[in-house]
RNA sequence: GCUCUCGUAGCUCAAAUGGAUAGAGCAACAGACUUCUAAUCUGUAGGUUGUAGGUUCGAGUCCUACCGAGAGCGCCA
């Protein structure tokens, strides 16, 4: 139960006495000094008759409660309460059990779709978002007591297969030898060629349709750059912390589809339009299943998918964690999920924008290639090397600065990529919250007594404050799937301990065993929390810098 | 042309689903290390929230119009 609901308790208990039956928020605030939490609703019932005494009776309720140490009710309603110490200390170890409580399940299964991988094309920068925002998703739904299912949902059917197929035979390029970087430099010549190219555009139609078809020959192609692909992409996503239950990707649910569009022609579901297949729901644009040619397209592997993960994981909920742009095409999904009855459990895309370059297109490097995710690292730990530290830290360090610098940003916006801003070491970033963490390690490892907590004094309290508002965000995070509400509180929770750092010494010889064993307790329970929202944010903490 | 998203400090971004005085970081300037890690902390300066109206006790947030930016609109994914 959120803490502050004793509080509004409280006030909700004196307006039923006046068969008034509002449901009160209160809200951390820094109004002014004196006021923790504040409560505005009181001014929706001004216009009451028995404003007056309702106040009066709230107020007295106030006075006789051991939860508020000082508060006052301004005449536009507003109610500001300073909370008291005990308020404070309960709602800490409240907190702190919360807090360590181990996940469990006790809501429904929820998939995540997310990664954005292609076979033949190099993870670059743009790929950071769909990564971050997927796994930070599935960590916050799993604490929140959901189960949780990760699946990459490889692209590795359909024309851009059909493509690097086919110009690897134009260039009569050897497949055996065939290395992920070749596979890289391949495609983009192969797309380009395609829209030059007529006859070797037609070619990988026809390999697109042979594919689809089962060609012994296709398939056997298909299947040394798959290999070559995914095993250095796999490889690249473990090395960055990115680990998925699933590696499922298009190629696995074809065989699904032949039947499923065979029914869906017998119900009439479906019909002939310009020589393709097209859903018959009327949908503008139309909803297209197959090409004219009967190859599959975007929406027809996206709907085998939807089979495939009915039919093995039957989730309640799935997550698509897939760049804005696709806003339609997951529109038209998820009407044909309604229409082909494919499933009855609730559909999310969750969009988010470009990562663009300073003049607000999508990112590039000089020569116009995509910044490669693999660099954007490897310039990390360089950065990031200048201070002797072990070089396992650094890659962790670096591995965080991944996550943080992007995760920071509002899930929706087109954010402007700054290599100097993502590396930044002060201020607002993921060098900042490691360094914290490690600070209060430090301390927690120093002492040998069990630490206790006891009356929280003005030195503590704003910590103990910021702690509190775990709960707040990590809510707000999840049911709005913006991870970057806990990347904010990170920073904020973790400059409140700096500064109750700096001002607060703990083993000082001034400082009384008491006093020590208390705030030794407030650092833990920091350092558990933070540690938490670490979690949340897919951030692994170091052991030291 | 139609639809969607966005416009906040010099720059990059927040803002609790409508609350009081719009906050951070960077950059600039000024301070704090004989004291648990200064990758830290403190202070100064910086704003008519694109413009004009509207809704109400109250608007960066909701509505309308306009200006500006970006994205998407049938056989690519």
């Amino acid at each position: 139960m959120n803490e502050l609901k004793k509080i509004t308790n409280l006030v909700e208990e004196e307006l039923i006495k006046f068969e008034i039956n509002n449901e009160i928020d209160a809200r951390y605030s820094n109004f002014n000094e004196d006021t923790d939490i504040q409560i505005n609703d009181l001014i929706k019932i001004k216009k009451d008759k028995n404003f007056n005494e309702i106040v009066n009776s709230i107020k007295e309720k106030f006075r006789n409660s051991n939860f508020i140490e000082s508060f006052e009710i301004v005449d536009s309603g507003f109610i500001n309460i300073k909370l008291s110490s005990t308020f404070l200390e309960e709602s800490l170890q409240n907190h702190k059990k919360n807090i360590l409580k181990k996940n469990v399940v006790e809501k429904g299964t929820v998939i995540f779709d997310y990664g954005g991988a292609n076979i033949g094309k190099s993870l670059h920068v743009g790929h950071i978002r769909t990564l971050n925002i997927g796994r930070s998703l599935a960590n916050i739904y799993k604490m929140a007591g959901y189960k949780t299912i990760t699946d990459i949902h490889f692209g590795d059917w359909g024309m851009p297969l059909a493509l690097i197929i086919a110009y690897i035979e134009d260039k009569n390029i050897d497949i055996e030898t065939l290395s992920s970087d070749d596979l890289e430099e391949i495609y983009p010549n192969a797309s380009s060629l395609s829209k030059e190219n007529e006859e070797f555009y037609s070619k990988a139609l026809n390999i697109s349709k042979e594919m689809n078809l089962k060609n012994e020959y296709r398939i056997s192609q298909w299947q040394k750059i798959y290999d070559v692909s995914t095993k250095n992409i796999k490889s690249l996503l473990s090395d960055l912390d990115f680990n998925f239950d699933y590696y499922l990707g298009e190629s696995d649910v074809i065989s699904l589809l032949p039947d499923f569009i065979n029914n869906l022609k017998k119900k009439t579901l479906v019909k002939i339009d310009d020589g393709a297949l097209i859903a018959n729901d009327n949908q503008d644009p139309p909803a297209l299943i197959t090409k004219s040619d009967g190859s599959y397209m975007y929406l027809t592997t996206d709907i085998g998918t939807i089979l495939y993960r009915e039919k093995n994981f039957s989730p309640d909920y799935y997550i698509y964690v897939v760049d804005q742009r696709q806003k339609n095409h997951f529109k038209q999904l998820f009407k044909l999920v309604d229409y082909f009855k494919l499933s009855k459990s609730k559909f999310e895309h969750v969009p988010f924008g470009t990562v663009n370059d300073e003049k607000g297109k999508p990112m590039k490097t000089r020569d116009g290639k995509n910044y490669k995710l693999i660099e954007l690292y490897n310039d990390l730990i360089n950065k990031l090397s200048e201070n002797n530290l072990d070089s396992a830290i650094v890659s962790t360090l670096a591995k965080s600065v991944l996550a943080y610098s992007d995760l920071v940003t509002k899930r929706t916006s087109n954010y402007i990529f700054d290599i100097d801003k993502f590396t930044n070491v002060s201020g607002k970033s993921a060098i900042f919250i490691q360094y914290s963490q490690v600070r209060a390690k430090k301390l927690i490892a120093q002492s040998h007594v069990e630490s206790r907590l006891s009356v929280i004094g003005n030195d503590e309290r704003k910590l103990v404050i910021e702690i509190l508002k775990f709960n707040h965000f990590f809510k707000m995070a999840l049911e709005t799937n913006e991870p970057h509400h806990l990347a904010e509180y990170a920073y904020s929770l973790c400059h409140e301990f700096n500064k109750f750092y700096t001002n607060n010494k703990i083993f000082s010889e001034d400082i009384n065993e008491d006093l020590k064993l208390h705030r030794l307790c407030i650092v833990e329970i920091f350092y558990q929390t933070i540690t938490k929202v670490f979690n949340c944010l897919g951030i692994e903490p170091v052991s030291e810098m």
